[in-house]
Order: structure tokens, then sequence, then C-alpha cells
DNA sequence: CGGCATCCATCTAGATACTG
DNA sequence: CAGTATCTAGATGGATGCCG
């Protein structure tokens, strides 16, 4: 009855979705949001600490990222209204969820680095 | 006997295997290395037809993200000398091995797609 | 077809300095 | 301590055109 109205709608809806999915998948799956879901996994780190933790990062892109996945529901962010202040962050439950698989990709790094060290020697002979 | 300056080589293979991870781990953790790798999976592709899978990925990163992993061993580049040319990508197995993770993060961003619009919205009404 | 080179707009990320 | 604002060099990525 309604076919061709509803598969109009229901492709609004999948292109929505996918626009929002490839827009989230941008936001974590970036080198700095992935080192700091890592950093923090079960701890409680306050915005020095993960500064220290993930090495290289700078101030801004430190609070910039973490606004990102704080928007996003991935890291939860605790201020202390003290002075002087004190923030803690966490991850989220679902944030908590991707740490195992950002995880699984520092692991496999490590667990190839003499590998792939070897495929740069061997590409770059050329 | 010689513990100081071995210590100091171990710190400096150290400082070197961390340098090496970082470069390698920027290369795979940015959202079209990720991509190119998820859709490559088991299958192989030709240039072509990863770029059509890779949606709004140009030309020119394809290619650029592409040599860098095939330099990392983590795909293969297969040429046919034909006219008109025809080159097949694969993941090698490390690759292969990588995927899976990437694979996990995909799902993870679907499997969260609800959650997350809606942090955003609480997020956002601030 | 696949890849490289070039040019150019834009975005990113670092440095610095200032606020509550 | 944590965050914001501004400025800027440099990286990124898109468009285009040419080559094998």
């Amino acid at each position: 009855m309604t076919e061709q109205l509803s598969s109009v709608e229901e492709r609004g809806d999948v292109m929505r979705a996918q626009a929002l999915a490839r827009e989230i998948f941008a936001n974590i799956a970036n080198k700095w949001a992935l080192l700091i879901i890592n950093a923090l996994g079960e701890n409680t780190l306050r915005f020095t600490e993960l500064h220290a933790a993930v090495e290289g990062i700078s101030h801004k892109m430190l609070t910039q990222t973490l606004r990102t996945l704080e928007r996003d529901g991935v890291v939860n962010r605790l201020v202390h209204p003290t002075v002087p202040p004190r923030v803690d962050y966490t991850l989220t439950e679902a944030g908590l969820s991707l740490q195992t698989t950002v995880n699984a990709m520092c692991v496999w790094t490590r667990r190839h680095l003499d590998t792939i060290d070897e495929a740069r020697h061997h590409f770059d002979a050329r």
C-alpha cells in the first residue's frame, strides 16, 4: 500500500544512520581517541594523569578529544568543585566494551612489531 | 659488569621500539586504513572495487593508504601485467588477524548507534 | 585501470598565553 | 589544576591532469 512512501522513509533512516555511524567511527578511529580509551581502561584518571599516560599528546588535543568522547558517551567526566579543581575521567559502560577491542589493536601492534619492521625493509628495498 | 652500558643500549632499544609502535599505530589507527582493512576482510578486491566499497574515500587517499598498509605488511598487492592493468588487493596473514579486531570496532559502532545518539542529545542539551 | 604529480583549500594540532 | 582562546605551521585530503 504505502510501499513507495515507506521505502523512501526507510532509505532516509538508513542514510541518516550511516552518516551517524561514519561520524562516530571517525571520532573513535583516530590515534588520540584510541590511546586515551586504552589509557583509561578500568582506571579513574585525572586530566594531568591522562596527560602523562598518553605520551606525546598536547594539552589541547587531550581536552578536545575528551570532549568528543564525553559527548559520544564513551567517557564519564566527574568535576569536583574544589580549589584547585579536580576532574576525574572514567570509561562508561559503552567505553569499557570498546576498550577491549582497542586493547586488542594495541596488542596486535606490539605482537607484529618485528614482522612489520621486516616488511618495511623488504618494501623499501626498491 | 657492563650493566651500565647494556642498560643504556636496552633503553635505546626500548625507545626505538616505542617509536616504531607509535608510528605503526598511527598508520592503522585512522579512519581510512581501518575502513579499507574492514572492506577487504577475506576478499580479493581490485582498486576500483575497493574505491566503491569504502564510501567517501578519494582516489588519492585510497592509493596513499594502500601504499602505507602494503609497506607495513598488512595488505598484499598483486599486479597483473595486462592491458588494461589489473591490481588485486588482499589482506596478509597479519592483516587478517587485525581485521577481526577492526571488525569488532565496526560492530561496536553499529551496536551503540542509539546509545550514542541519545548521549549526544543529552550532552548538547546544555 | 591504476597510479603519480601538482595545486590548492581546509583541517589539525602544537605553542603560547590567559581565566576561574 | 583544568579549561579556553588565539595564532600559525604543517599535515591532510580533494580535484585535476598526465602517464604506463
